[in-house]
RNA sequence: GCCGAGGUAGCAAAGUCCGGCCUAACGCGCCGGCCUUGAGAGCCGGUUCUCCAUCUGGGGAGCGAGAGUUCAAAUCUCUCCCUCGGCGCCA
């Protein structure tokens, strides 16, 4: 969400800045939303005028009464009485402007960065560096599908007779590979300065919309039926949502939170999209990063989580690049957003595996996460970060592909194989 | 699920029975000023959000959320939410 009174101030910089968006939507939102914020203001000045009134004759009243003067408090009283219908009239005016107002502001992305490229989709992403080498191979590499197949590794058809379509039942090494991987993230998040959570994967509707999931990405979350709950998309809600409400000390940040959670995802509008294998499910596990930051440091803050994505995936030796999203490609909710892409042989392309984002103040202003330096000091709403360090189904599909070798067999990289007891996936 | 106790500003804590000098006390912390060689103590002012004017200022809202009663609600009524304790149920 953005300030008000930034717009107000300055809807010309808001304008441009919508504009790198190319949405028309968003600009006729703008519009408005500062008309409804005009109207919204007039009928305040009303209301409040109206008030300080009925305040003024209800000390009238008052008074009188300790000096017994009848006559007048009943005239008063009677003058007094009038007001309330007034105002309750303006009110109730004043509170559909107010909800139409919010309905706006709550749909209007954030301001984009300066150095996020221009581009209308996906293609103008704009990759700013490669890490590793490409890996090559004298065979012809299977997809991620057939060798879960091939090595009974996931059951996808019988997860559709019990859940449906993009489920699975995840087994065998592929089990025992998913808890060494969350071992190996606790061992980097810890080392990187994160604090470790499980965080409830069922959020309150204002903890969703707080994070910006609601009410743009409705359609892409499950919510419980007669309850104000909703099945978490990923743990950023809940770890941001952590804070709400709070006022936080700088010397605090910056607040690192390494999450692992269950997400669910409707993954309304990706039909036909992945639909094989465990690239693309409703349902998944993931590790995420949080960071909370005062509004100086984020952009630091920003690199440092995506370098620790990177050490991530390059402790697993995976050959990826590093990609920066466009205006078109971003989002409401991010201001910058970097990509961690990695390779995969049998598709030959490269595929998201990470997603970094600085949020800037855009979540804290909804969710009112505010910092002071000390107590006493003036507040600011803070800013927040998340970045992917790995979902894990998705990170799987990509070392099975990229650890097959010519034989068959896939093999077990090699920090994660003091958490196992197999090197190898080999058919029995 | 049932019973009980609570929810007041950065923290802490009165006020709620009995509506109105509540401008939400007192305190702690913090900020600014005075004083001081300096610090402390002391004294004065400030320390939520919002609207208008922006040099001094003037309103309004805010006591878990919402609705109601009233000229007037932290205070009375109703509904809901949350926290803590006890019991029950249960992985």
């Amino acid at each position: 969400m953005l300030d008000i009174k930034m717009i107000r101030d300055n809807p010309e910089l808001i304008l441009n800045n919508l504009e790198k968006r190319r949405k028309k939507d968003y600009i006729i939102m703008l519009k408005n939303l500062i008309e409804k914020d005009k109207k919204w203001r007039e009928l305040k000045k009303q209301i409040d005028e109206l008030r300080s009134k009925r305040n003024e004759l209800t000390k009238k009243i008052q008074l009188l009464k300790q000096k017994n003067g009848h006559e007048e408090i009943k005239k008063k009283i009677i003058e007094a009485k009038k007001i309330p219908e007034k105002i309750k009239e303006l009110e109730e005016f004043c509170k559909k402007i107010e909800s139409e107002k919010k309905f706006h502001l709550l749909r209007i992305p954030n301001l984009l960065h300066e150095t996020v490229p221009f581009g209308k989709d996906k293609e103008g992403n704009i990759v700013i560096q490669k890490w590793g080498k490409k890996p090559e191979f004298d065979f012809i590499p299977k997809s991620h599908v057939d060798l879960v197949k091939t090595y009974n590794l996931a059951d996808i058809e019988r997860a559709a007779k019990t859940s449906g379509t993009r489920f699975y039942f995840l087994k065998n090494q592929l089990v025992e590979l998913e808890f060494a991987i969350i071992l190996h993230s606790i061992k980097i998040l810890k080392k990187r300065g994160f604090k470790l959570m499980i965080p409830p994967t069922l959020v309150r509707g204002f903890i969703m919309e707080g994070g910006g999931f609601l009410p743009t990405f409705r359609d892409d979350v499950y919510k419980i039926e007669d309850e104000d709950l909703y099945l978490v998309g990923t743990s950023e809600a809940p770890l941001v949502g952590f804070h709400k409400d709070e006022i936080l000390y700088e010397k605090d940040f910056p607040i690192r939170y390494g999450g692992f959670s269950t997400c669910f995802r409707t993954e309304a509008g990706a039909h036909g999209k992945d639909t094989k294998g465990i690239f693309r499910t409703h349902h998944f596990e993931k590790v995420e990063m949080i960071s909370i930051t005062n509004t100086n440091d984020s952009w630091e803050e920003f690199d440092y989580l995506f370098e620790t994505a990177e050490l991530f995936w390059q402790s697993l030796g995976i050959h990826y690049q590093k990609v920066n999203i466009c205006t078109g490609d971003i989002g409401i909710v991010a201001s910058k957003k970097y990509d961690l892409e990695a390779w995969y042989p049998s598709q030959s392309q490269y595929r998201e595996l990470v997603s970094t984002s600085n949020c800037t103040d855009y979540q804290a202003r909804r969710l009112k996460i505010r910092y002071r330096e000390k107590d006493g000091m003036p507040t600011n709403f803070c800013h927040s970060l998340n970045s992917t360090l790995i979902a894990i189904q998705r990170g799987l599909t990509c070392i099975l592909e990229n650890y097959q070798k010519e034989d068959g067999s896939i093999e077990i990289p090699k920090v994660l194989q003091k958490y196992v007891d197999f090197k190898e996936i080999v058919l029995k």
